[in-house]
DNA sequence: CTGAAAGCGCTTACAG
DNA sequence: CTGAAAGCGCTTACAG
């Protein structure tokens, strides 16, 4: 260590950069000094090596079909969590999905980094790799991922809340013909979605039509342009749509204008996350907001908390909020 | 070490893992076997420790005004790069740019964690520390950011070419009173474009009208929006604009489309980066496609080989290409 | 072909 | 209040 330079043991160093009280005033100074002079910073690996904690968390995009930088959504939960991780100390590393070139699932990979926790983004397909880290005896945070172990928590937004908003929006709006674009049946916030959005139909005693249920084979724009170029073939289209993202939306709002389809007039659309394009398209899209901001925050809190056993896991719920522009119009009251 | 359970030294089994070839055929494989048997994989710390070599790659979003991932362009460009660092056999680590709390610039903290090298995403506003890490004997990469330091290279699009093909086809089309809308004064991507724009407007005989180069405070829609807002109040509109970015093109748009001009018919906009959004709007945007994913594998390449001294630093410049859609239309020829 | 030993730069009991 | 020593889990000369 080269902070020797003060003339004191590499312990007294050690004790000093990690605030320990015992240490006389006169030497902590002098100590302080010549790091401050020096710039000095501990190496990492040694300090891990000899402590088992690295200051450093794991962000995983999970599933086969996964999500990456590129997915406006999650990206922008990341950014609110890393900043957030950043203030409490902590850098984040990313783990290749590709396969590791000396092999190595997830949990090895946290054992190898010794990461202090990870966060996992949910994406389509899970593999077996997820759930062993998430029985592991490693803090893990899940979005849009419903962790179960011990060690584990998750955050998102109230889905069923979020389908709610929606059926009500339309209903006072004075549509009753509904329809719905999801994902894929193994999406599981697809499906809580599609749920939410039966029951509160249901709840406002109008009839669901099946026909106009559709999916495609993600969140993104081109699943939502099939999917609504399928709808539109199969003729007899419903009065308005909830699409389970805005990509999925803006998909779907993109074939309805190629048909010489008009949004509002004919079919209403509410989409989902507000991300930012929804306020570059036209028409506007009337969505639902996901917190983006306060579901990274919470991520990042209720790590810190699981790594510094402050906390047994669980699970956070946001609430969602209807964000009215322009695409359901505001006909019939 | 685990492996001892093979009844060998740890020399030896590290020699295995290494691929030294002084290993009987028969011991390697018998201690490759219970390799794949407990999934070992070595802790990263210690022979971090030892060797100095970390397998980690530090990204940086310089400046103090620095992009994150909620940026559309170097968001996609970090995506190809972090694809192609994780088959060459690196993870990442994001450094956080919130003051770190135990201090540290990126200089001490690449060494703290033992980085191999870093990828340094251009910002606005740079710091010092960023000078310093350019010129230091760690490997770095710059993304539209020309670092010029011994063990630094950088990549960028060719953005004389990109404003040279702007002005091409604008001329082409017919229009010879054309605007343009950059960011501040120190960016220097943005005046690079500005510069080559002026180049080239010159180089075809056309007139330049100061009065319709405009700029925002970053490349973000706002900036768009307000610009095209003093453009507007200014009166006198040129007939054609070249944005600095697509977000800046789309916020150009949106205040345009608010006083009822109509696009192209009134004034033909091109836009630059061609991000996702580009095909959502409307009109679709024509602009100059930056080959994200090959600046992002570009960069990892050259990143490779500086840290295996393979090369000597340097710069990439990658070719731009015109998109056609629909924001220029396609009159008088 | 194999292993004992030193070293990488820290932290943590433990003496003094 | 301060320091010597062992240990964290690897790698790398160096002997054998």
């Amino acid at each position: 260590m080269i902070a020797e330079m003060a003339g004191v043991s590499v312990s007294t160093v050690s004790k000093i950069m990690n605030n320990y009280s015992d240490v006389s005033e006169k030497t902590k100074q002098r100590v302080l000094e010549i790091i401050e002079q020096t710039g000095y910073l501990p190496s990492n690996s040694a300090k891990t090596l000899a402590t088992k904690k690295s200051s450093l968390i794991g962000v995983i995009f999970a599933g086969e079909l996964n999500v990456d930088f590129t997915h406006p959504f999650f990206v922008e939960v990341l950014n609110s969590f890393k900043k957030q991780m950043g203030v409490l100390g902590y850098d984040l590393i990313f783990f290749s999905n590709e396969k590791f070139i000396s092999g190595g699932d997830y949990f090895s990979r946290c054992l190898h980094f010794h990461v202090d926790g990870c966060v996992i983004i949910s994406g389509q397909k899970m593999e077996n790799a997820i759930q062993e880290l998430d029985m592991s005896s490693i803090p893990c945070i899940g979005v849009d991922l419903e962790l179960k172990g011990k060690k584990s928590g998750y955050v998102m937004s109230d889905n069923f809340k979020i389908s709610s908003k929606v059926v009500e929006h339309f209903y006072l709006l004075g549509y009753r013909e509904l329809g719905f674009i999801g994902s894929t049946a193994d999406s599981n916030i697809s499906n809580k979605r599609e749920e939410g959005y039966i029951k509160a139909i249901e709840g406002f005693g109008m009839a669901v039509n099946e026909k106009w249920f559709v999916h495609g084979d993600d969140f993104f724009e081109p699943s939502g342009y099939a999917a609504m170029q399928q709808l539109i073939q199969a003729g007899n289209l419903p009065k308005a749509i909830f699409a389970a993202s805005d990509l999925l939306a803006l998909g779907a709002i993109r074939a309805l204008k190629e048909h010489g389809l008009r949004i509002p007039e004919d079919v209403a659309i509410i989409g989902c996350d507000d991300i930012e394009a929804c306020k570059y398209t036209s028409p506007k899209l009337t969505t639902i907001r996901q917190n983006k901001e306060r579901l990274g925050v919470l991520a990042a809190h209720m790590l810190f908390d699981l790594i510094n056993n402050q906390s047994e896991g669980g699970s956070f719920v946001v609430e969602p909020a209807l964000v009215i522009r322009e695409s359901c119009g505001s006909q019939n009251t």
